[in-house]
DNA sequence: AACGTAAGCAACCGCGGTGCG
DNA sequence: TCGCACCGCGGTTGCTTACGT
């Protein structure tokens, strides 16, 4: 039963929700969507709070492109495992699943592209080298081999060395080598479940600070002071 | 400058799993 | 043991932005 009054919110996060919600979820906690959902006021579910808390206000998340190593890894991890974004976004610290699902999405249908113009008759078959990608996943070239593939045609440069602190990428290869298809694979920041919640228990690389608060300007994060406990406060 | 298309991203939906009374 | 409520995941959709003509 539904009434007027029960109606919850669809569509795009305001600015204010997003506040609220961050402010409730740093007094309750990241588990307990539905009731964060209620005392919050806010007329969303507690599944719209927490898809918009993990995919976008957690304070461990990395926005903008991703390196060629995250794109390495997420091809290599998706041809072990499959379309398991959430398992591929436990070994990208930073990343989640959707980000993952979406570069996928926009990735393959990219080589999908480029593999009708290559075996397009009309087209010059020196372009190969781009469309070789996916399927040879299987022997994937670890990191410093380097191999070259298209993967790495983005960025490149500093991001490629060490771009990523905290947890070196030559630790989360190593991780990968060390688990196997059945096994869950834990690890310090990825422990299965602890990876999005109780923001005060998360590893070091994903723990609040300032700088990690999204990479949000400089007026939108005037709009907050840390706590020490890592909470926000709201300062209008 | 205007328009059309492609790419990227955020959010919703449905389903399955799990915990609890 | 069963039913319910909630959570999490994967798939899909729709909107916005970027780019090319």
């Amino acid at each position: 039963m539904k009434t007027m009054k029960d109606e919850t919110r669809k569509g795009p996060w305001t600015e204010q929700e997003d506040i609220l919600l961050i402010n409730f979820v740093n007094l309750f906690g990241d588990r307990r969507w539905d009731f964060v959902a209620k005392v919050s006021g806010l007329n969303r579910t507690g599944k719209s709070c927490r898809l918009r808390w993990v995919n976008y206000l957690h304070p461990g998340l990395k926005r903008g492109k991703m390196t060629p190593q995250e794109e390495r890894l997420v091809l290599e991890l998706h041809a072990r495992w499959g379309n398991r974004w959430s398992r591929i976004a436990r070994k990208l610290p930073g990343r989640t699943d959707n980000e993952i699902k979406n570069y996928w999405r926009t990735h393959t249908r990219k080589k999908a592209q480029e593999r009708k113009s290559a075996m397009s008759p009309s087209l010059s078959s020196s372009n190969c080298s781009s469309s070789s990608n996916i399927t040879t996943v299987n022997s994937p070239p670890l990191p410093g081999t380097g191999e070259a593939s298209f993967y790495d045609t983005g960025g490149l440069g500093e991001a490629v060395q060490g771009g990523e602190k905290g947890y070196s990428m030559d630790d989360i290869w190593k991780d990968i080598e060390n688990s196997t298809i059945n096994e869950p694979v834990c690890d310090g920041f990825s422990e299965e479940g602890c990876n999005f919640s109780c923001p005060s228990l998360a590893s070091p690389s994903w723990e609040y600070s300032p700088d990690t608060l999204w990479s949000i300007s400089g007026e939108e994060s005037r709009m907050f002071l840390p706590y020490d406990d890592g909470t926000m406060l709201l300062t209008g």
